[in-house]
DNA sequence: CCTCTGTATCGACAGCGATCGAAACAAGCT
DNA sequence: AGCTTGTTTCGATCGCTGTCGATACAGAGG
């Protein structure tokens, strides 16, 4: 039960604005170990990024015009359409995308600041 | 079948240093969608950091003096000692971690290229 | 050589998650 | 209302993986 250093992190409180209870947080992983209670938010964004399908539709809505875009421009990844929808749904889940239903489309978008702290976390320089 | 557009990554090859043809790549994720193959490196990579117990004996390692720790300093995440061994191991594969017997102890250290790949593919600055 | 401590591997089990087809829901059209 | 197209949800299957205890391996010191 010993551990050396812990920090703070400063968890930014989503506003119930969509996804279940989001997470950015973290200094840089040099800073200091992470708590296990902050490890587990981490690693959940971690693990939405985690398939090779998901990477892809992340890929296509954050290279898109504006970070936006719509199911039907990136679904082709080579599995079911069903599938497209689960994967999304789960970036949507963790926070990495949001979702608006504009008539019949619904588009994607990218969540910057909680991309950023993904990023930020695993910057090494000191 | 369709793609927008594609960007060829800078793969550096890790001359079969250790862990089994490791990965680094990528120019941040805003700059084209991912290629099948990418895609599949780099989310080995995230998922290495998907697991909370991973991802906190990675912090450890990597907020130790050095980037570099013995086994014994970081063991203590609440699992057994080969659960913790099984979760190194892991990180190790991925190539973000690599190891050194010294004597008795065994050291991890973080692997700062791979990290730094992840990092600035997550990052979304433009 | 034996023992002790540190670390890795093995084998088993349980739960999670990626995938699909089928079906439901949503919105626009005629 | 019915049809069509876009998207999500449901249920089932099946492989992957996190976990453990037991065991094996490695090095240091008696």
């Amino acid at each position: 039960m010993s551990n050396s250093q812990m920090v703070e992190l400063t968890v930014l409180e989503p506003d119930g604005s969509g996804a279940e209870s989001v997470v950015p947080c973290c200094p840089p992983i040099t800073a200091g170990e992470l708590s296990a209670a902050d490890a587990e938010k981490m690693a959940a964004m971690f693990k939405a990024l985690s398939d090779p399908v998901r990477l892809r539709l992340f890929s296509k809505v954050a290279s898109h015009a504006g970070g936006e875009a719509c199911v039907c421009d990136i679904s082709d990844v080579g599995v079911s359409q069903p599938t497209v929808s689960h994967h999304l749904k789960k970036l949507k889940d963790a926070g990495l995308l949001t979702s608006e239903r504009r008539g019949t489309w619904v588009y994607y978008s990218v969540e910057p600041s909680v991309v950023a702290a993904m990023s930020a976390m695993l910057d090494l320089r000191n």
